[in-house]
DNA sequence: CTGAAAGCGCTTACAG
DNA sequence: CTGAAAGCGCTTACAG
């Protein structure tokens, strides 16, 4: 059987339009990329237009990849067992889109079991760069990927000596988040906390502690447990928070998923939210609002820090340099009903 | 400025190992691919190998792909809005990476413009086939992809005329649902419907009106009502529902995120659940657990869907044909706690 | 047992 | 103003 044309069948190559239009392959090249150094009667460009798009034409992109040393794709590697990265994945995957680059996405997962998935994305030409969105890497791993010769960039995560990266400001967030509580009066508070092995959990618990040695607090005994990011893991975390000698009148969480967790473990537990215990986490989703209350957040500029990213990585890939940057975007307080005065 | 190498500045390309092992390219090719039909002096295939190990040979998949008219890469179309997808993302990925393919994904509300997104996927010759799996596209798009010449399957969606797709029972999951309600002694029963335009919704709605017949009854007066996938829709629709004449004594739900809302509607407007209202709804989430209550739902066999999807595209992209499958795995309820008997 | 050559679909100096 | 040719990195008949 004779292997399958590699355009869809029927599909038009270069070829196909110079023939149509009765010219040679490198002139149609040139005036569908409007070369700007083509001089040409009107009525050939006119033929060559017409041409193409009579035939539906849209260069190979493989064979203009190899060409042009430029795959026009980008490589997202991200957790995907958390619904957490939705709005990562749909604004890069947009941003990108919109300059004509296509999205790869790849599981951090496999990637950094260093298996086919690394080297799919790293050795093959697949991609011109590379968004690095996952805790899940582990430093080692992002810093031997400097040498690799792919171009990218980390989202969310900041490494001593590898550039560049781009971040919300986690610290300011977190700070957020605790000043409302201190705000409505609280002064026990307790924070479930992220691995400490995740920048962004370092960050947040930073926040955190700031927030409260400004107002001469500081996390009482027993009232910082850390906790993975699933919504089981911050259950786990709740309930330890909670069987301290001296519970807390108001928890902190590092992530959404973890909160909804938390706050059915508070429940569980006999405590009412917001009026024995209030609740606030780090980072919104659309579902908060559905949570019985309905969970206060910080609104972290998730949309804006994958639009950042890509532009960066974008300008990377141009050869162009790149520094880290901290979205300026600021984090929002979600005011919903999970927090209120403490009363006890 | 001198254009960027294709491989990553140093990387090896087959003339590399070619002239490592001081042979020619096609020989390497044939060994690194394991030709069968080589004959080659073990030393000198040995000698091969070992420079494409020492240079870190991988062949480049565009050069590669050009070649031989396989890209290796499935393009997956999804409506990244909502988080219902993750599962099926996740599963795509790693099923295609499995069979060594990449994945590429694009956002459903983008293609069905039929603007760049959709050309990028159909006629750039990026992708050796598709997996749709948005119920966004209308009926028309669909059919029109029929003659675009890339192989592609429907994901949980099925469409007279087009094949293959690869769906769950979406009738048997419903009608599972809805018996758990009759079992517990429900005669009043409401559902929040999907979108009708929706074949996974139509299907959905046809399973609960099957087994309701089944126990003599149907849905009563005010008692359906159509609703979007969102949280505010689903919120919306209970209340619609809340407010007939006279309210069901359990709700079914086309879908989870739509359950959230609508729970939260039920408790907003004073109803106990599941004392006073029960609530299933179709397709499970992680989140649901932490519900209050728990909602109970009924888990449809996403992963084993788009498994078999990938399967199946893979197959059609090797130019076998396909038929469209239902998959076999049956729903599963999940009893938690938003169900129980009535009370009135 | 192994190598030189053609060609996948493109772009870009270069020639005319 | 326009075309022929080379070459991106690969694979595969074909020749020897």
């Amino acid at each position: 059987m004779a292997p399958p044309p590699t355009k869809p069948h029927g599909a038009a190559r270069l070829a196909d339009v110079a023939d149509a239009a009765g010219v040679g392959t490198s002139i149609v090249s040139r005036v569908l990329n409007r070369d700007p150094t083509v001089s040409i009667r009107p009525e050939t460009r006119e033929r060559i237009l017409s041409a193409a798009r009579r035939l539906n034409y849209r260069p190979n992109a493989l064979g203009r990849g190899l060409k042009l040393a430029r795959t026009m794709t980008l490589g997202l590697v991200v957790n995907l067992d958390y619904g957490e990265v939705g709005e990562i994945v749909s604004a890069v995957e947009r941003r990108a889109a919109d300059a004509d680059y296509t999205t790869l996405i790849a599981d951090a997962n496999a990637f950094v079991e260093r298996g086919d998935t690394y080297s799919r994305l790293l050795f093959e030409g697949r991609v011109d760069g590379l968004l690095v969105a996952s805790g899940l890497a582990n430093d080692e791993l992002v810093r031997e990927l400097r040498g690799e010769g792919v171009p990218f960039v980390l989202l969310n995560r900041r490494l001593a000596g590898v550039e560049p990266s781009v971040t919300v400001d986690d610290a300011l967030g977190a700070r957020i988040g605790v000043e409302h509580l201190l705000g409505l009066g609280h002064r026990r508070i307790g924070y479930i906390a992220g691995p400490e092995y995740a920048d962004v959990a370092r960050r947040r618990l930073k926040g955190v502690r700031g927030a409260l040695r400004d107002a001469r607090l500081r996390l009482g005994e027993g009232h910082l447990v850390h906790g993975a990011l699933a919504g089981d893991a911050g259950f786990d975390a709740m309930e330890q928070l909670l069987a301290a000698r001296q519970p807390p009148t108001a928890v902190a969480i590092w992530s959404p998923t973890a909160a909804f967790g938390a706050l059915a473990a508070a429940k569980r537990g006999g405590f009412r939210v917001p009026d024995d215990i209030s609740i606030v986490a780090f980072q919104d989703l659309p579902l908060a609002a559905f949570f019985d209350p309905p969970l206060t957040t910080v609104r972290m500029p998730l949309r804006e820090m994958a639009d950042k990213g890509v532009d960066i990585l974008l300008r990377l890939v141009d050869g162009d340099g790149a520094k880290s940057v901290v979205v300026h975007t600021p984090p929002e307080l979600v005011e919903r009903r999970s927090t209120g005065p403490p009363t006890r």
